[in-house]
DNA sequence: TTGGTGATGATACACTGTAACACTCGGCCA
DNA sequence: TGGCCGAGTGTTACAGTGTATCATCACCAA
């Protein structure tokens, strides 16, 4: 397949995967898996592109439930705290964590100014680069947010076959 | 001095200078460097932590003149837009620009957990391996955003001395 | 049973940002 | 001179994002 490690597993078919895997973690950490935190979780990760908190607690209500967006806030707080979900800090939005890693380190989210996805990879060099800076300013970093915005492959062939 | 490019250049002295070089940016652009614009770059100069629009809608008011937040976001846009300041998106706050440079490409803030201030580098090494992930993914970027957070080096000197 | 803990529901509120409209001030042109 | 126009600003209202607080419920342990 592509040589790029990290790419699309979110949309759709990626939610079950998602799910299997919040279930793993939370089965491992001895944490609970509520229907509320599966449930946003569900949401986000049927999704290529960030949610607002507000979204996802309309997409959660119906009829008979109504889902308050402190509620959907107090999930998002958890499932970002165990690396379940990312926050992006560019949209006020999140999605669902596209890798199996564990720590948040390293991440770059790539959003796409004309399709609105997001895509996730990780760089060890860039990391690393950051490191070797951080070291030389006296900066000891214990987290770290790196966001491009951008023009995605699809979009780009897309554009080309005009 | 201290061995990295970037260091504090806000904080009180600094802001003379950054509504100098914001003066003299106006003048070859032709852009109108009003007394709100003038006031609002003054306010965000004068911190080194970041300032919330709200906060500098507060600090410009007193007794005879009230500033509106809306008035704010209008300098704000306008000072960001020229690189005089710029947006910390993780904390929905401004600080103002510390280097001389003209496009916001490449910047990497820092922002320290213990003392809230913001110090803001360069690193063409980041970038040029970022550029180099980016190109590998097949995305083409347009703007990014790099905001580290950590204990700056100031405060690890003075947590060492206890 | 009682008491504690973690999750949720519900209301209210604080903070962040934008839309829409009116007004002023200066320059420009008839 | 008078009128027009555009940029900047003031003002009000509102939309969007996030948190504080308290009540309730389920569950487990003493």
């Amino acid at each position: 397949m592509h040589d790029h490690a990290a790419t699309h597993d979110h949309g759709c078919g990626g939610a079950q995967e998602a799910i299997a895997r919040a279930e793993r973690l939370c089965r491992e950490r001895d944490l609970q898996f509520t229907r509320l935190r599966r449930d946003v979780l569900a949401a986000v990760a049927g999704q290529t592109r960030p949610m607002g908190a507000y979204d996802i607690a309309e997409a959660l209500s119906e009829p008979g439930r109504r889902v308050a967006a402190v509620s959907v806030y107090r999930a998002l707080d958890f499932l970002t705290e165990h690396g379940l979900v990312h926050r992006i800090a560019s949209r006020n939005a999140f999605v669902s964590c596209g890798h199996a890693h564990t720590d948040g380190a390293g991440l770059v989210f790539l959003i796409c100014r004309n399709c609105g996805t997001i895509d996730e990879t990780t760089s060890p060099e860039v990391e690393d680069q950051l490191g070797r800076t951080l070291a030389k300013v006296g900066f000891k970093p214990t987290s770290r947010i790196l966001e491009v915005e951008g023009e995605c492959g699809a979009c780009r062939l897309r554009s080309a076959d005009d």
